[in-house]
DNA sequence: AAGATGCACAACCGCATTGTG
DNA sequence: ACACAATGCGGTTGTGCATCT
């Protein structure tokens, strides 16, 4: 059974928005806020479909859009996190306060990637080009180096982590490590993402902390820079990952409370900060993206 | 000066997922 | 359990502007 159009296609308006719409819609989500979408361009007397209102509200009109170009760090940052997570621009979009997913697959489809393929850098791998050029899939790296950078980078984060708990007081509600919180970061589709980040999927998705996790599902994840391949458990579908990624690092890590969205937000300080193969040095060459490397 | 081309970004489209009755 | 509506997401396209020839 087919699915309907999101709106009667008829007598709606379409391509760019002018100044009044935005204008009636701001006025109309501050006074009521956006409620249904659906529903939303009536009521506010648009000629605009509900998906239209909602994108042209979440990409532009949103109060806590940050506009203007992105910082050195905003783009080593998306570097790292395309590295980790793929084209899940949304899941990316998260971790930049301010930015949306659009935005950011816009810079990264105008700038990064191009500035990447200057580098010498495959933008789907992050890793450098062999000599087969961009097609051609990096040298094989084992999957033990995986294993081995996991393990350094746990081993650091947890070190880490428990120096900075000793800065943390309240000792009621105090973040304190938990000792499974990296069996759940191994489990979650960071750690998965992390395995397959050179597209070394291996059979064997089980932590390396805890060979004896049974919980861990390989799923059919396919890597994550090259096919943004579904990462959580159980998906079949290379889009289901999807589901999660909005608070994904909250919601993967732990059943519930602040503990979790706290810890995750360090958690992926921490991988962020753990150099696997994310030389930015290149970064640091150019102010802006304005100005090209040479090539 | 005018047309061609390239680039950046906003917006759209279609599919997947989630929520609800 | 199922069907359907609503929403979210990523890929793609369209449009306007800048630069080049």
């Amino acid at each position: 059974m087919g699915r309907r159009p999101c709106c009667e296609r008829k007598g709606l308006k379409k391509g760019p928005w002018g100044p009044e719409e935005d204008e009636i819609l701001i006025n109309y989500i501050n006074k009521h806020g956006h409620g249904s979408w659906r529903s939303l361009p009536k009521l506010a007397g648009l000629r605009r479909c509900g998906k239209s209102c909602r994108l042209r509200w979440t990409n532009y009109l949103r109060p806590d859009i940050k506009r203007g170009p992105f910082t050195l760090d905003e783009e080593k940052l998306v570097i790292q996190l395309h590295a980790i997570l793929g084209n899940r621009w949304a899941a990316i979009a998260s971790q930049l306060p301010g930015r949306t997913d659009n935005e950011i697959k816009n810079l990264w489809n105008t700038h990064l990637k191009k500035r990447l393929l200057c580098m010498g850098v495959d933008p789907l791998t992050h890793e450098p080009f062999t000599s087969g050029g961009p097609t051609t899939r990096p040298r094989s790296s084992p999957a033990t180096r995986h294993m081995a950078q996991w393990e350094s980078a746990r081993l650091e984060a947890e070190a880490r982590l428990s120096k900075e708990s000793l800065f943390f007081n309240s000792p009621p509600t105090s973040v304190k490590p938990d000792p499974d919180f990296f069996l759940r970061l191994w489990n979650s589709e960071v750690g998965e993402s992390f395995r397959k980040l050179n597209g070394e999927a291996k059979a064997d998705c089980r932590s390396p902390i805890s060979q004896a996790s049974s919980s861990t599902k390989c799923g059919s994840v396919s890597g994550v820079s090259i096919d943004v391949g579904p990462i959580a458990a159980g998906s079949s579908t290379p889009k289901s990952s999807r589901t999660e990624d909005p608070i994904m690092f909250d919601a993967s890590f732990s059943s519930s409370s602040n503990e979790s969205e706290d810890s995750s937000d360090t958690a992926l300080q921490l991988l962020l900060d753990f150099p696997i193969n994310n030389d930015m040095s290149f970064l640091e060459d150019v102010d802006t993206y304005a100005t090209p490397p040479q090539c």
